[in-house]
DNA sequence: TATTGTTATACTCTATAACTATA
DNA sequence: TATAGTTATAGAGTATAACAATA
């Protein structure tokens, strides 16, 4: 009756208190969950149907996410040079200041990360990447294919 | 401008593994994330409004997510024999069998998951406990404040 | 003709307010 | 009177369908 495996726990715990903070860093920035995971991917500018695929959300619904980051002046639309049709979305100055706001607010938030020791964080790190598998790509970049996969 | 620490990056990676694994899951149970939540709760009976101050989640909503989980035939309300305004929800068999599977499904289909060795699996069970802080509580019992605090 | 994105609309999710039953 | 839960309802979140512009 009690088939929890230490590493689903810990996982679970782990992914409760990051959801949580998620929720709390987001409303703080006057964002809703799903504005804050398109917000996540404009480390580059991005056409919209590539943010739908990411986040396997519906293209008009993406046309109203960015609407809400752009009336707080976190995004911008911008015209793709080679594709009239395209609109590559982009992080304002304070877009990007709230995206790396948000991309810090989670091992911070970890109420006992501050009781690692130095070796330890990169251990976790190097496991996390590990166990989290081979996605291949760029760092800062979600890969390829990305969330949600 | 790549202010992105290995840690914050490995978390979110694990992050987004886990909410894509979750929602299929969830799906595949023909559940909506909020119900999965509140199923997650169950390892033991619970009355209502702890659901609902555990998740933050408005009473009324519970009703309705309970209701759902109900006629899907997961859980079940029962009295409480000491105190007739409380009900207490309680997994079916066939819920406590969703209930296993949702807990199991998170690290076992973190891709690399199996690319590590028993004691790399230990050692970041307890670096992923000691990071998501001192919740002291059984095990299997999401502490006493839990999730979302 | 096929593709990107928007608009108009309907549907689902979630909270607020008023109510019933019990304490 | 206060508390646990439900019902009715309104509001926000999200998808579907039809459309405009470009390729």
């Amino acid at each position: 009756m009690h088939p929890h495996d230490p590493l689903d726990a810990a996982l679970w715990a782990v992914s409760d208190v990051m959801r949580g903070v998620f929720a709390r860093r987001v409303a703080d920035l006057g964002l809703t969950p799903p504005q804050a995971l398109i917000l996540r991917l404009l480390g580059r500018p991005r056409p919209m149907k590539e943010l739908a695929a990411t986040m396997l959300f519906d293209p008009s619904y993406v046309t109203a996410l960015v609407d809400g980051l752009e009336e707080r002046g976190l995004a911008e639309r911008r015209p793709d040079p080679a594709d009239r049709r395209i609109k590559l979305i982009a992080t304002t100055s304070e877009g990007s200041i709230a995206l790396q706001s948000l991309q810090q607010a989670i091992s911070q938030s970890l109420p006992g990360i501050d009781a690692l020791t130095d070796e330890e964080r990169s251990q976790l790190a190097q496991l996390l990447t590990k166990a989290a598998g081979p996605v291949g790509g760029p760092s800062a970049d979600l890969g390829s294919t990305g969330i949600c996969g």
